[in-house]
DNA sequence: ATATATTCGGATCAGTGGTCCGGATAAGCA
DNA sequence: TGCTTATCCGGACCACTGATCCGAATATAT
């Protein structure tokens, strides 16, 4: 790659994530260009579609995300260990206002760039709910895709602004159901990271 | 109001239902006009927004839902009027892919031609979770707006081509964690009508 | 039948994502 | 150093979106 590609691509994806954070996923990409000092052919050709993008922005993200859950299968009890890990996905997708439903259609679009990341965050989060469900501590009538979904879901509320006041609570209501013989009552599920 | 504008008008309503109903709330207005044999700016000049045609395309829908809730308040057990309307609501939406994030969007935008329904939709499930929680049978912590919020994300979550076929499920992940006392399963809150 | 008030819809505008190709330029070699 | 060539750049363009304007068509009232 020649040194002055490398040097658009860098800037632009640096441009990139500033310009999600503030304006949402959907934001114009004509904007980053533009913003960067770019043609829009220019993004365009390092990254081909509005997926790519966002798969090369979001990429750190998802493996932080997946290592994180590695990494709570082992330091902490099944329950505290699925419910963080809901958590940090739900308070993540706030970052990236928008990315929820690109993630949604990307999970069973094999063409998509962010497909694979995508398998890959239901994977980790099947692993958690597979020990919770082991350990008795999840109801077992849900899978790792139901789970994504759930999440999905939260993340959805998270990206509405006349809902997001509510998403947090609502994540307690919402873990206390995957969670059997919780008692009713967020406190009972919050903040186990 | 003349003759062949009210004729347009109902003729673009109908358009619209049909258009809505096949692709989804967000299908090209001028799409709907075309297939009403008619100008765009006819179309924009009857319903000046995409939120007043809607309005207008979904207000039996909504009069229907909010008398089916009076309706529930007397004729059912407080448990079983709640989610049996909840389920009404989430049904209904599928019919109508992509009215969620517009009515989220609507219910604190006052402006929006969707306002005034989504306000009275919200108040019609908090008279009946009121009742219900004077009963003892749903969770105190939660009230009309969470309500709203959790079949708005159900109802996203059948918008989702690759999350729907769980929505039903989760339909009762969710049901059962606004339930007190509901032991877990689905099977304990659904079709209650 | 005429006058008028209303409605109609093509033309147009700014915006979007996406494509194409002539020109600029960096890399490789003598 | 200077030349060749392969690569990259970005303005111009396309089809599409919602939205606006205004001259033309037309239904209604007299």
């Amino acid at each position: 790659m020649r040194a002055d590609a490398r040097k658009n691509r860098d800037h632009l994806l640096a441009t990139a994530g500033a310009a999600v954070t503030e304006q949402g996923a959907d934001v114009s990409l004509r904007d980053i260009a533009r913003r960067a000092g770019v043609g829009l052919a220019t993004l365009l050709r390092h990254f081909p579609t509005r997926e790519a993008l966002l798969e090369a922005l979001l990429r750190t993200s998802f493996e932080e995300l997946t290592a994180k859950a590695d990494e709570l299968e082992t330091s902490s009890s099944p329950e505290d260990a699925l419910v963080s890990w809901l958590r940090d996905c739900t308070a993540w997708t706030t970052e990236y206002r928008g990315v929820t439903v690109l993630m949604a259609a990307a999970i069973e679009d094999t063409e998509s760039a962010l497909h694979a990341s995508c398998v890959t965050l239901r994977a980790a989060g099947a692993r958690l709910l597979d020990r919770a469900q082991d350990a008795g501590r999840a109801r077992t009538d849900i899978d790792g895709t139901d789970l994504f979904a759930l999440v999905a879901a939260l993340a959805w509320l998270g990206d509405q602004p006349s809902l997001a006041p509510r998403a947090d609570h609502l994540f307690g209501v919402v873990a206390s159901a995957v969670l059997t013989g919780a008692v009713s009552g967020e406190a009972e599920v919050s903040d186990a990271g």
